[in-house]
DNA sequence: GCTAAGTCGACTGTTCCAGTGAACACTCGA
DNA sequence: TCGAGTGTTCACTGGAACAGTCGACTTAGC
């Protein structure tokens, strides 16, 4: 199960891509974010200040301050934003990929009859939650993906530093 | 992640299809699946005990007693064990199959774009772990099994009432 | 320098996890 | 019939994680 910051996250990024497709680059403010999403305020806060850590979103503090996406909706996958909040997506430690663990009462990893079929279970579904993008998810059209695109080269001290 | 309950539990259940498959039909001790699965004993307990409720294994008590599947080891699935212990399979409550719960702060489900993503990865996790049986993960041959099926035939009593 | 934004760390109540303990019930063999 | 060896049940615990909340602080624009 994902905990709800999690979920909360996905929608919260999901809400940036969306302004992001709607018109001109700016930073968002959380108070907005958590109003259209109906996520209690400074719970959010939390949640984009670890999104931010991961690299996922910049911010901008003062008075026109907020956050955007720290790269284009089409290049944030679900699996970047389940993993910076709720860790691996893999089963078990021992078929993490992107955070491998040995795990200690296994006796022997390579013949392990569990690991065989969980390692099948975390590529299933990573494959699919790498597959899935924000701009999709948001339903941004081609074109507005593509101003998009060029929105942040024009100004890029909305995206990463 | 599954708990370490749920890999304990995969694991004892491993070990009594094994057993199963090596002779005669009879109950394994507790403490015998604890110490060839280096598991405390007393948790290990508390696991059978959780499985039998939910009719994955029997029980008998008294001085020949311990624990026995309740079907054959090619009926059983991981993802049988799994949602027995840990529950769900789905990452969400709304994209549970087996426990399904509406999310609260869901406007709409049907157009919902996580929850369709989340669909998918359900249906294909699910899939993997309800198509790997005991039988499989202990490596028993058609031979055994059928062996197994027999000798559960011949003494209903060491299966489910 | 006021104001409205984000930043950071600490704090809280609740639930879950991983396990332990003791008393009890049952069955079988002697 | 007794007791030895099983499983059964329920209570309990220490620690961690979850789901938020709060207050004090920094920063940037007007």
């Amino acid at each position: 199960m994902l905990t709800s910051k999690a979920k909360y996250a996905l929608r919260a990024m999901i809400d940036l891509a969306a302004q992001a497709g709607a018109g001109p680059r700016r930073p968002i403010f959380i108070a907005d974010v958590a109003a259209r999403q109906d996520i209690p305020r400074r719970f959010l806060e939390n949640i984009l200040l670890e999104l931010r850590k991961h690299g996922l979103v910049v911010s901008h503090r003062g008075k026109a301050g907020g956050y955007a996406l720290a790269r284009t909706p089409d290049l944030i996958t679900f699996a970047d934003v389940i993993r910076a909040i709720d860790g691996p997506l893999a089963l078990t430690p021992c078929t993490s990929r992107t955070a491998y663990r040995r795990c200690e009462d296994c006796k022997d990893e390579v013949t392990c009859a569990i690991r065989r079929t969980l390692i099948k279970v975390r590529d299933a579904s990573a494959s699919l939650l790498e597959a899935t993008t924000l701009a999709e998810a948001a339903g941004l059209s081609p074109q507005q993906i593509a101003a998009d695109k060029q929105a942040q080269e024009e100004d890029p001290s909305s995206s990463v530093a």
